[in-house]
RNA sequence: CGCGGGGUAGAGCAGUUGGCAGCUCGUCGGGCCCAUAACCCGGAGGUCGUCGGUUCGAAUCCGACCCCCGCAACCA
C-alpha cells in the first residue's frame, strides 16, 4: 500500500522548538510505522517562507530575506539528524517548483469562479504600526495606544469564496467520519463551519509586502502567505505534473512544470494522504485548505492529525518568560532516542501535555533504565554467563488487511499493539511493549534461573524471554530506531552476549520541589 | 443563557450496557541477589468539584451550581 503522510511546515520567525520536534517525530513514528509493515511512504516537511513578518524580521535584522530563509530553512533542516527523521521531502516555499505549483493552484480556483477582487477595510494603528482587527480593539481603539486614533487603509485584495463551500465541507465531513482525529477537534471544526463561513483574503498589495508569490497576471499583488504555503501539500508530490495539466492547462502552456515522470506520477500515487498539525492550525487545514482542494478539483486529503501543544512546566511556552525547550539541547543531554521516546510516550497525541526535566528523567529511569534497559542486561548476562545458546525469530509484521484475518482466533501482544498504532495511541501501543517487559521481570523472579543447575532448564526458561525482547525491539524501532537495532543485532546472535547498557540510570539528586 | 473539553490518592492519568474505586511515578515495609542501588511481593494514601434527584445500588444516569482550560475568523 501506499502511505503518504506530512506535517504542516513551520513558520521561519523562530527556531524550532519542542512542538515542532513533537509534530515531527510523530509523523516520523507512523512513516516508519508503515515502512515496517511494507507500505511504501512518501514523508513530506519543509519550511513556510513569505509574508509580512518574514519580510519584517528579516528588513530588521538588516539581510536579505532569502537568506534570512536559507539560515531558518538550514535549522529546521538540522532536525533531521538531530531528531532522527526519515522525511524523504524538505520543501520550501520559495522552491521554484512550489512558486510555480502556487500560481497553477490560483488559476484553477479563479477557472472555477472562485476568486475575485474587494475592496477591503483594514484598521491601523500608528503607534504599533499594524493593521489591527475589530477583535483586538478595545473600545474602537488601540489598548496599547488609546490616544491615537485609528487610520482605516483601503486596500484591494483578491479574495477566496470560502462561503461557497460550507455545504460541500459539511458534507465531507458527514461523509468521512473519521476525517479529523480526535473528535473533539471535528466536533470545533463542524460547529465551526456550520455557524457560516466568510471568504478570506488571499492576496497583499506587492507594493507595501512584496514578499510573496506574484499573483498570476496581477503584478501589483502577491499571493496571502497561506494560499501559497497550503498548496505544498500537494506541491512537494510533483503536482502540477503531466497527467493532470493534459485536461487542466493545456500541455504547451505549463510543459516545464511536470517533476515527475509520467508513469510514476508521485502526485499520482500518493494523493490524498494524511496530513498531521498542532491544534492551532486546525481550521486551515480542515476547513481552508480542503475547500480550496475542492474549488481547484483536486481530491480532499485523507485525514488531518490535530495534536496538542507542550507545556514547560504547567506554563505555555514562550520566549519572554524563557521557558522555551529546545530540542536540540534535549538530544544532546539524553541522546535522540530518550528524546523521541518521552515525547511518544509522555507527550499524548492528542491532547495538551506537560514537559519538565523531573519527568523526563522520571520516565527516563523507571522505564528505559529499570525496564527495557535493565531487563536486556540481566538477560544477555544469564545467557552469556551459562554459555546457552539461543534461535530467536524475527517478528512477522503483518498488515492490516491481513491482521483482520487474524483478530478473531489471537487478540495477541502484536494484534494489540497494531490497534494501539492504527489509532495513533502511540503513548499505549509503547505500554505494550513495557508491560511485556514488566511480565518478563515477573517470569524471571519467579523462575530464579539463576539457582538453577541444568543448562537445559536455564535456557527453557531464558529463551523465551530473550524471544520476547527480540519482539519487543522490533516493535520498539518506530520509536528508538538506535536502540531497536541495537538490540535486534544483540538478540539475534546465536551466543548472546551481555554488551554496553543501553540507558544508563540517570542521577536524580536534584529533586524537583 | 455563544460552542467545546475537563475537575478521580502527593503528582500525572484510566475508568458510559450503573454493581466491592484502578494504573504509573513517588512513599513505607518485606523479599531476592541474575541485572543498570536494578528486579519481585505487600502496605499506607481518595467524602471520585458542590448540592439535590432516579435506583436495591452512581465516579458512571438526570437537574442545578462552582472552578479550570481551549475556540469565538484572516492568527503562518
Amino acid at each position: 500500500m501506499k502511505f503518504y503522510i506530512t506535517t504542516t511546515l513551520p513558520y521561519v520567525n523562530a527556531d524550532p522548538h519542542i512542538g515542532h520536534a513533537a509534530e515531527f517525530i510523530k509523523a516520523d513514528c507512523l512513516a516508519r510505522w508503515h515502512r515496517l509493515i511494507g507500505d511504501e511512504v512518501f514523508f513530506n516537511t519543509g519550511t513556510d517562507e513569505h509574508g509580512q513578518k518574514i519580510y519584517e524580521k528579516a528588513k530588521a535584522a538588516g539581510k536579505d530575506t532569502l537568506e534570512y530563509c536559507d539560515e531558518y530553512a538550514a535549522k529546521f533542516g538540522a532536525l533531521k539528524e538531530a531528531l532522527g527523521l526519515t522525511y524523504n521531502s524538505f520543501i520550501r516555499t520559495t522552491d521554484k517548483h512550489h512558486i510555480e505549483a502556487a500560481q497553477a493552484f490560483w488559476k484553477l480556483c479563479e477557472a472555477s469562479g472562485d476568486i475575485y477582487k474587494k475592496q477591503y477595510q483594514v484598521k491601523y494603528c500608528v503607534g504599533c504600526e499594524l493593521e489591527k482587527t475589530d477583535s483586538e480593539l478595545v473600545d474602537g481603539k488601540c489598548p496599547l495606544h488609546p490616544n491615537a486614533e485609528l487610520e482605516l487603509i483601503d486596500e484591494e485584495n483578491y479574495f477566496f469564496k470560502f462561503s461557497k463551500y460550507q455545504k460541500p465541507l459539511l458534507d465531507l465531513y458527514k461523509n468521512n467520519p473519521e476525517f479529523v482525529k480526535p473528535s473533539e477537534r471535528f466536533n470545533e471544526i463542524k460547529s465551526f463551519v456550520e455557524r457560516g463561513l466568510q471568504d478570506f483574503s488571499i492576496s497583499r498589495l506587492a507594493s507595501k509586502m512584496p514578499w510573496g508569490i506574484p499573483v498570476p497576471g496581477d503584478e501589483t499583488q502577491v499571493m496571502y502567505v497561506w494560499f501559497d504555503a497550503l498548496v505544498n501539500y500537494v506541491s512537494c508530490l510533483g503536482w502540477p505534473c503531466h497527467c493532470e495539466r493534459v485536461n487542466k492547462f493545456g500541455a504547451e502552456e505549463s510543459s516545464d512544470l511536470c517533476l515527475c515522470n509520467k508513469d510514476e506520477c508521485n502526485y499520482k500515487r500518493y494523493w490524498p494522504g494524511l496530513q498531521v498539525c498542532g491544534k492551532d492550525n486546525l481550521r486551515q487545514q480542515t476547513a481552508m485548505w480542503q475547500s480550496m482542494l475542492m474549488s481547484a478539483g483536486l481530491p480532499t486529503s485523507k485525514q488531518v492529525l490535530v495534536f496538542g501543544f507542550i507545556t514547560a512546566n504547567g506554563q505555555k511556552m514562550s520566549k519572554s518568560l524563557g521557558n522555551t525547550i529546545n530540542p536540540i539541547d534535549l538530544v544532546a543531554k539524553y541522546g535522540v532516542d530518550a528524546t523521541r521516546y518521552f515525547l511518544l510516550r509522555e507527550i499524548k497525541p492528542f491532547s495538551d501535555s506537560d514537559f519538565s526535566f523531573e519527568k523526563f528523567e522520571t520516565l527516563y529511569n523507571a522505564e528505559l533504565a529499570n525496564g527495557i534497559g535493565n531487563l536486556a542486561a540481566r538477560v544477555s548476562n544469564l545467557l552469556e554467563k551459562n554459555g546457552i545458546e539461543t534461535n530467536l525469530k524475527k517478528i512477522n509484521f503483518v498488515g492490516p488487511l491481513e491482521l483482520e484475518k487474524e483478530t478473531e482466533e489471537s487478540f495477541s501482544f502484536y494484534v494489540n499493539f497494531h490497534l494501539k498504532m492504527s489509532e495513533y495511541a502511540f503513548d499505549e501501543a509503547i505500554g505494550i511493549l513495557i508491560k511485556k517487559a514488566a511480565d518478563c521481570d515477573v517470569f524471571l523472579a519467579e523462575k530464579k534461573p539463576w539457582k538453577m543447575d541444568s543448562k537445559e532448564e536455564i535456557k527453557k526458561v531464558l529463551e523465551p524471554v530473550a524471544q520476547d525482547i527480540l519482539d519487543i525491539a522490533y516493535l520498539l524501532a518506530p520509536f528508538m530506531p538506535t536502540t531497536s537495532e541495537k538490540l535486534i543485532k544483540q538478540f539475534s546472535e546465536k551466543q548472546i552476549k551481555k554488551g554496553e547498557s543501553l540507558f544508563p540510570r540517570l542521577d536524580v539528586s536534584v529533586k524537583g520541589v
